[in-house]
DNA sequence: CCGGATTCCATTGACCCCCATGAAATACCC
DNA sequence: GGGTATTTCATGGGGGTCAATGGAATCCGG
């Protein structure tokens, strides 16, 4: 498996590591990137992580905008001045920074959501209610859709 | 490593002293580059640093406008004529020239934030607030993407 | 000799690596 | 199928290492 999927909540123990779920481990160590990107998301009071292929992303976006033009030391200041390398020890684990438990809010618990080519870190109740909106949100969208009884609205998929 | 990635805040000591991160030191390192390249910022009150790829950075930059331009000499004129070379001791500090602790502002912190082929040196408070609207621009920019509504507002890539 | 700069050394505190434990899932064998 | 052995993983802790910092010693030009 080469992707991010389904989502997993471990425990932050006495010096901060928590285990990242071995799934990802296995994405990223085929990905090759040595420890872990994380940037803070932008809309949600979460952090987005992944390796190399996630810094590529990230490089495309930046090389749009010229060298030393305003937009590109913005972009960059966030991109990458605001993003941390984790380490991740031979155990699987990193230490999560003062900043990122900050703007996430995780106390003891971390949830790991898979999305493809990244990840995402949250604090477990703050997920829950995002997932919920998302859902809510989603569903509002299908309704506003032309045709959208073609497929139906809850039909299958439970989450 | 071979990007300059992440914020860092160090002190200064009563010789004028300050420890560069050791992150980047070893980009520098990789580098190869001799010392540490500064120079002023165009926009903030900040200074950019870096080796070798830096330094080319500034030649292509400069390569986009005709020699004896007058827009060819503005830019000299910050980016070669105003910049300094600072020594790196064994110890991996610097020490910070009168100038560029006058132009930003900086008494006993230095915040050093990665930009992937250079980074900045600000004083703490003000990277900041810079920071801050750094994070602004930023939404702005994405909001301008076409697409980037295709599901929801906040979806999508957000880093 | 003197002041400034540069190199060397020491301390301390955080971080990283290694090992141990227990639980859960999987494989294996009867 | 049932029961057991084995592996995989999440979690807990201890000790060694390295980086940031402060200060002393040395070198240099005046």
């Amino acid at each position: 498996m080469d992707e991010f999927v389904s989502t997993f909540t471990n425990r932050l123990d006495a010096k901060g590591r928590v285990s990242i779920p071995a799934p990802f481990r296995a994405v990223l160590a085929k990905d090759g990137f040595d420890g872990l990107y994380c940037c803070q998301t932008l809309d949600q009071q979460a952090v987005d992580a992944g390796g190399n292929l996630f810094r590529e992303r990230i490089r495309e976006l930046l090389a749009r905008y010229p060298a030393f033009s305003p937009d590109h030391d913005y972009l960059s200041t966030t991109l990458a001045g605001d993003s941390e390398i984790l380490k991740i020890d031979p155990d699987g684990r990193v230490v999560l920074s003062d900043k990122i438990r900050d703007y996430a809010g995780i106390a003891d618990q971390v949830t790991f959501v898979g999305q493809i080519y990244k990840f995402q870190i949250w604090e477990p109740q703050r997920f829950n209610a995002y997932r919920d909106e998302a859902k809510a949100r989603l569903r509002a969208l299908r309704q506003a859709e032309p045709g959208h009884r073609a497929v139906s609205a809850d039909s299958g998929a439970s989450g």
